[in-house]
DNA sequence: TTAATTGCAAATGGTTTGCATTGTT
DNA sequence: AACAATGCAAACCATTTGCAATTAA
């Protein structure tokens, strides 16, 4: 995987939003620095990013995956159901291993908050 | 809204479930009632039952959304990754409102835990 | 008979892919 | 030259919708 402009472009996206962002979020910020960025474009990008590991995928739930830089540490997101952006929360209330049903495996765990981020509280 | 033999249906298979089911798990449920039953139909009956409140839309991260009966006491799932089902699992531990980043109004959550369930498990 | 429900096919929206072109080494 | 990366259009898949035909009250 060649280290282009774009994918740069795409990074740097990320690291500047300080949240999880969409593929078309990525692909408005994108669009800054290199102008006519291509949809198709930021989601091969966002997929080699993500197996070579600098990216990981976030799943939320009722809406479309996001993506944030990789080598944070284990947190949660909270999604903001006004305006529909997710946020970042520090840490991680415990590993919940303990209410998954007898014989089954837990390999990892997803927490979403829901509610109205302080931008969109009246 | 009139109770149809389809919805009476749609009805017994979540019933019958004993867990979340996606819209095509519906229909291969309801298929065996009613031969011949729509996906268009399968939908739009689980969308008037969330609105009159017997059914409620389970958000599931990074897959389709699934569906169970309402009036259950409040509780969280798991996501079996080897074949896809959804499990319920019982109770919740916790509130996780003290998480929230300050000005945040925390409405809801989602806890899911992912991994293989037992008949996945070798 | 009146209004809700259904099937079918077409539309939609997000994501992926084929292919010819462009860019990098 | 050899191969990776891009743009564009088309394919895809889950979900929704328009409409004419059917069914329930």
């Amino acid at each position: 995987m060649r280290m282009t402009g774009q994918r740069r472009a795409i990074l740097d996206a990320l690291q500047d939003g300080h949240r999880p962002l969409s593929p078309s979020e990525v692909l408005e910020a994108a669009s800054e620095a290199i102008a006519g960025i291509n949809l198709s474009t930021i989601y091969r990008n966002l997929k080699s990013l993500v197996e070579r590991g600098d990216v990981i995928v976030v799943p939320t739930p009722g809406d479309s995956s996001r993506y944030e830089l990789a080598g944070l540490a284990h947190h949660h997101h909270f999604l903001c159901e006004q305006c529909g952006r997710l946020f970042d929360m520090h840490g991680c209330p415990g590993s919940f291993a303990g209410i998954a049903p007898k014989g089954f495996k837990v390999r990892s765990h997803e927490l979403t908050l829901m509610g109205t981020c302080s931008s969109c509280t009246p």
